[in-house]
DNA sequence: ATGCAAATGCAAATTATTTGCAATAAGGAA
DNA sequence: TTCCTTATTGCAAATAATTTGCATTTGCAT
């Protein structure tokens, strides 16, 4: 089951910082700017940092929302994903099926692979990957900006 | 300028077969299906053989259209790129920009890098990707059904 | 406590794509 | 060729996700 060699990639399952979003440091960062810290952007923030189940959409964190403060409505929920997503932190993917995910952008970089049957989003790393990735733009005369890889499959069978 | 060992990808700048898309081959296939060879359908077959700016969305293949006919309409657009997607004829894309955009489905895979600046899109392919691609997916336990992989960027100047 | 700009909720707008439906036309039969 | 059946079309209206206008509320610096 274990190759001759090192495997090159890696479950994307990092230290568990699960209060890492939350905790004052964005509430701060935010402040910095300018924003002002509201019961609705405290509240998505707190749903975002639950790793719960991964990256739900708009909705879903609006229902969440809901859960807590009836009063929240969908255009804020948006509001502050695109306002967070600007401020770094949090990463946007839009996968296949139309909607748009959120995550929270601590931790190292990683990709998708996604659970045509489920649905379920598994995530991993390579670093050979990503170092093909930059060889073939620098060999293009490109500087990579960013980038989407996403892999769509099944459980094997058997 | 020339790498020591032999590079991994290559641009993907397939023999010209241009026309090989509209000539019967496809319409035989469809006529088999028992689909109607229509006119708006033979016109929309022709704008996609016809490989002048690569990726055109539905917009502009209805305007490159109308060009012709201008009795075609949008949702024909529409509903013809969908089934010559399920007949396999082409291949749908949605870069992050929002709209999808189309391509023949001759020629060998490829993925894309596209310029933030220009919106150009470059194709090129990498067997060591692919392979790594379907070694992680094994190793996690999946068979890939298919994937994107999708590089943006800009010009590295100087 | 006050004041004001930033943020909110609601309704309406956007954008890409899809769908209902009556009219048209493809193409096999006669 | 002409007929006939039914797939396909064009148009208008519907979707679905996300965004925006605006009057009202609220954070927070004074
Ligand atoms: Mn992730
Ligand atoms: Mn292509
Ligand atoms: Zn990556
Ligand atoms: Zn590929």
């Amino acid at each position: 089951m274990q190759s001759p060699v090192a495997n090159d990639y890696q479950l994307a399952s990092f230290t568990d910082m699960t209060t890492l979003l939350d905790n004052d440091e964005l509430l701060n960062a935010l402040r910095q700017t300018g924003a002002r810290i509201t019961k609705p952007r405290k509240l998505i923030i707190q749903i975002l940092a639950d790793k719960g189940d991964e990256h739900p959409d708009a909705m879903e964190i609006f229902r969440r929302a809901v859960r807590r403060d009836s009063r929240i409505s969908l255009p804020t929920v948006y509001r502050t994903l695109k306002m967070l997503e600007e401020h770094g932190a949090i990463q946007k993917h839009a996968f296949v099926d139309g909607r748009s995910r959120y995550e929270p952008a601590d931790g190292p970089h990683h990709d998708h692979l996604i659970d045509m049957d489920t649905g379920a989003v598994i995530e991993f790393q390579s670093e050979k990957i990503e170092r093909l990735q930059e060889e073939i733009a620098r060999e293009l005369g490109y500087e990579i900006v960013h980038h989407r890889l996403e892999l769509y499959g099944r459980k094997t069978k058997a």
